[in-house]
DNA sequence: TTCAAACAGCTTTTT
DNA sequence: GCTGTTTGAA
């Protein structure tokens, strides 16, 4: 019983309860991911067969942490476990039973790009005004309606939601609502809402696989429960009513994502569903110094909704939490680094050791600018996701399309890409006559002489018959084969080739990079189906770490707070602290926004182990143009006494003042951007447009050396100075992988970070 | 139909 | 400032 050693007395229990409901109120840092990972290993040391237990995490990062950690605890046996995201474990389980709805087992995943593109498609057939329809307020009410499980009919009849749109004049919304049901259907394709909301629908409409999941799963838990929505508490519900041994862990103050339909009173009413229910509150804090702690429990108490718990922590007192005003965000970022780079000095760090948290992805670039102008190797988690690249996503589609040729969005992508002379007005056309004739877009271009007329039909025709051809060839080809076959004669690495620009090149080097992927998963020996098709199915739902295996490479971590729930770090730096910003200003309506707000802030805090720095800027730039900032209210809320103030930095000579520690009132001053009648401090001068330059990223190619010439790179070795013909100098940081998929990771001087196949790029070896 | 130039809208947060 | 979309000329 090794393990139960290291664990609290309440951990403990938390941890041997394995019968019956059990809720787990986990304030931050009390070792919730422990007691998750024991729990699971005590569950199968008593008995309980791995393959009947289901742990259920929000985040594609959450799951493989959690996997990980449970497989140095239990070994071989980690693997039997159903352990996933709620929409990555019920999509895998609706392509096993999807075509006892009517779907097809191979059905697409619409990402949002895709949900907002059949919206577009939709307001412009209806002729509807997309201001008024504006596709996110849409895309957001059709997902908020799902994640109720309110269906189309439903919403049409329900007379207190159509009493909503007709107030607001959006009388239209049922009726769309309706036809994107319908056309996602028709498409045979899913979006993110409908993974939860068809698993609902299949389990309610079929007993006998829900009997099947109920006793297969017979021991489940879910991880941060604060964020179920209606549709996931739901069916957790159902699968859990028959054994009832269900264990939801959680903490009410790190709710954030009520946004998404997050429904916190799943965890307050909790008691009520199950009244036998066990409870267990952790609330010793093992990670973070006791400053720290009660800067975070300052901050949250101002929050009125809470359950009472008493979060504490043993560990030494700890530095007072820095906290730095910048000019403008670019200094910002600077003075960051180099508080970064003097304490990892100071201290004899690791970059690893550091993270900066901001509340939106915008802010990374002046994080990034910061960074890399000292050589500070980094990394972005978040973001712009590499499967979300306009390559990536093209020849995917490709792919989606080779595999459900019904799938709309993917062949409106890529039947004029690249070009083969089918223009908007064909596409249109095809559309329209799929609609008239009833049958879908592809059967309308595969025999484009019965439905088009006969000046566009030749080019339409010869796409049909290439995607056709892809489905035949494909069948009896390994995923790589496929893959590259589909790249190669869809004409689109010829395109993408030919491109020279720096883009066009990095492009090129990202389609490499997938079909690298392609090849790994191809090879992987701990899977039965290795087909291309079974590769592309969840595509939709990956983000950049999981594609990422270097993830032990020492670099400082930048992330938004949402991303980084769940981890710690020794340093945090959280920035951008200002208002209307963080509170972001979409949150300042109510109550309940503002909440979840602190609630954020009280995350970002709660992920430093030893010292926490907070900062903001008195200026910044927003869409282009510099705006000034007052300090965030939530600085306010902090009892001052944890606090040490830096206010060292000196103006940019022209940035614009903007706010104040007044030591007399120990209080912060604002500034209004329209009056600072009253205020002692500002005698603004005119806030003029300052001249601060904005170095653009990518905005020069290099020029070649003179005697540039590629290398051979068969022995280079971390530490060399190279350059690349486009990239300019840089130095290996680090090399991965096997001989002719070898994967240097280089810190390029102008540019920063980039990974490259050592067999495409084109290096020269200067020492 | 294609390309470039002008232009609008945008920023919460994630699956 | 950036990206994706619209517009107008070839």
């Amino acid at each position: 019983m090794d393990y139960l050693e290291g664990l609290n007395k309440e951990q403990r229990a938390a941890v041997e309860q394995i019968q019956g409901p059990v809720m787990i109120i986990a304030g931050a840092g009390s070792g919730k991911t422990r007691v998750i990972t024991y729990r699971v290993a005590h569950l199968i040391r008593k008995g309980v067969d791995s393959f009947n237990i289901l742990v259920l995490t929000f985040t594609n990062k959450a799951a493989r942490e959690m996997r990980e950690r449970i497989n140095k605890v239990v070994g071989n046996e980690a693997k039997n476990i159903w352990m996933g995201t709620f929409h990555s474990v019920f999509a895998k389980i609706l392509r096993v039973e999807a075509d006892k709805i009517g779907y097809p087992n191979n059905f697409t995943i619409y990402d949002t790009d895709d949900s907002k593109s059949v919206i577009r498609a939709i307001l412009k057939e209806l002729n509807l005004d997309d201001k008024l329809y504006n596709q996110n307020f849409v895309l957001n009410r059709i997902s908020a309606a799902k994640n109720n499980l309110v269906s189309w009919q439903a919403y049409q009849q329900n007379e207190q939601i159509q009493a909503e749109d007709f107030t607001s004049g959006r009388g239209q919304m049922g009726k769309i609502y309706e036809t994107y049901a319908s056309r996602c259907f028709r498409a045979g394709a899913m979006d993110f809402d409908d993974l939860l909301f068809k698993t609902n629908e299949l389990l309610r409409d079929h007993p006998e696989v829900l009997n099947k999941y109920q006793h297969k799963f017979k021991y489940l838990m879910v991880d941060e429960y604060q964020d179920t929505n209606f549709s996931q508490y739901l069916i957790v519900k159902k699968l859990a009513a028959v054994n009832e041994n269900l264990c939801v862990v959680g903490d009410d103050a790190q709710s954030i994502y009520a946004f998404r339909g997050a429904n916190i009173q799943n965890i307050l009413n909790f008691e009520k569903d199950y009244p036998d229910l066990k409870i267990f509150k952790l609330e010793q804090n093992y990670r973070s110094t006791q400053n720290i702690v009660s800067v975070a429990n300052s901050i949250i108490s101002n929050n009125k909704e809470q359950l009472k718990k008493n979060v504490f922590s043993e560990k030494e007192t700890g530095d007072k939490i820095k906290v730095i005003r910048a000019f403008s965000d670019n200094e910002e970022g600077k003075i960051i680094s180099e508080e970064i780079m003097q304490q990892r000095t100071t201290n004899g760090l690791k970059w690893n050791d550091f993270a900066i948290l901001y509340r939106t992805n915008a802010q990374s670039r002046s994080m990034e600018e910061g960074l890399r102008k000292l050589n500070i190797p980094y990394k972005i988690y978040g973001g712009l996701s590499f499967y979300q690249r306009k390559e990536i996503k093209d020849l995917v589609a490709y792919f989606r399309l080779t595999f459900n040729p019904n799938d709309e969005e993917a062949l409106k992508r890529v039947i004029n890409y690249p070009r083969r002379g089918i223009g908007d007005t064909t596409i249109d056309r095809i559309i329209l006559s799929a609609g008239q004739n009833n049958i879908t877009p592809f059967e309308v271009i595969m025999n484009p002489a019965k439905f088009l007329d006969g000046r566009s039909s030749a080019s339409v025709g010869i796409f049909a018959t290439m995607i056709q051809s892809f489905q035949v060839v494909t069948k009896t080809m390994t995923a790589y084969d496929a893959a590259l076959h589909i790249a190669q004669h869809s004409g689109l690495l010829k395109d993408l080739y030919e491109d020279k620009s720096v883009e066009g090149l990095n492009r090129y080097e990202n389609i490499q990079e997938l079909l690298n992927g392609v090849k790994e998963f191809s090879e992987r020996e701990d899977i039965e189906e290795k087909g291309l098709d079974v590769f592309m199915q969840d595509i939709a739902l990956l983000t950049n770490d999981d594609k990422d295996k270097n993830k032990d490479a020492d670099t400082v971590s930048l992330m938004t707070i949402h991303s980084s729930k769940g981890l710690e770090f020794p340093r945090v730096h959280v920035v951008g602290l200002e208002e209307n910003l963080f509170p972001s200003q979409m949150s300042l309506n109510s109550r309940s926004d503002l909440e979840e707000e602190r609630r954020l802030f009280y995350v970002a805090v709660t992920r430093a182990e030893h010292k926490l720095t907070i900062s903001y800027a008195t200026s910044r730039f927003k869409f282009g143009t510099l705006i000034n900032c007052e300090p965030s209210r939530f600085l306010d809320e902090i009892d001052a006494r944890y606090l040490e103030l830096d206010f060292t930095a000196k103006p940019a000579p022209s940035a614009g003042s903007g706010s104040f520690f007044d030591d007399e009132r120990n209080a912060w001053t604002r500034k209004s951007n329209t009056s600072s009648s009253g205020d002692s401090f500002s005698k603004p001068k005119a806030a003029t447009a300052p001249p601060v330059k904005t170095t653009s990223v990518l905005a020069k190619a290099h020029v070649p050396s003179p005697n540039f010439k590629p290398s051979d790179t068969s022995n280079l070795q971390v530490g060399m100075e190279v350059e690349h013909e486009r990239f300019g100098f840089g130095k290996v940081i680090s090399l991965e992988g096997n001989k002719p998929d070898i994967k240097a990771t280089i810190f390029f001087k102008e540019i920063g970070q980039k990974q490259l196949l050592l067999k495409f790029a084109k290096l020269f070896i200067i020492s």
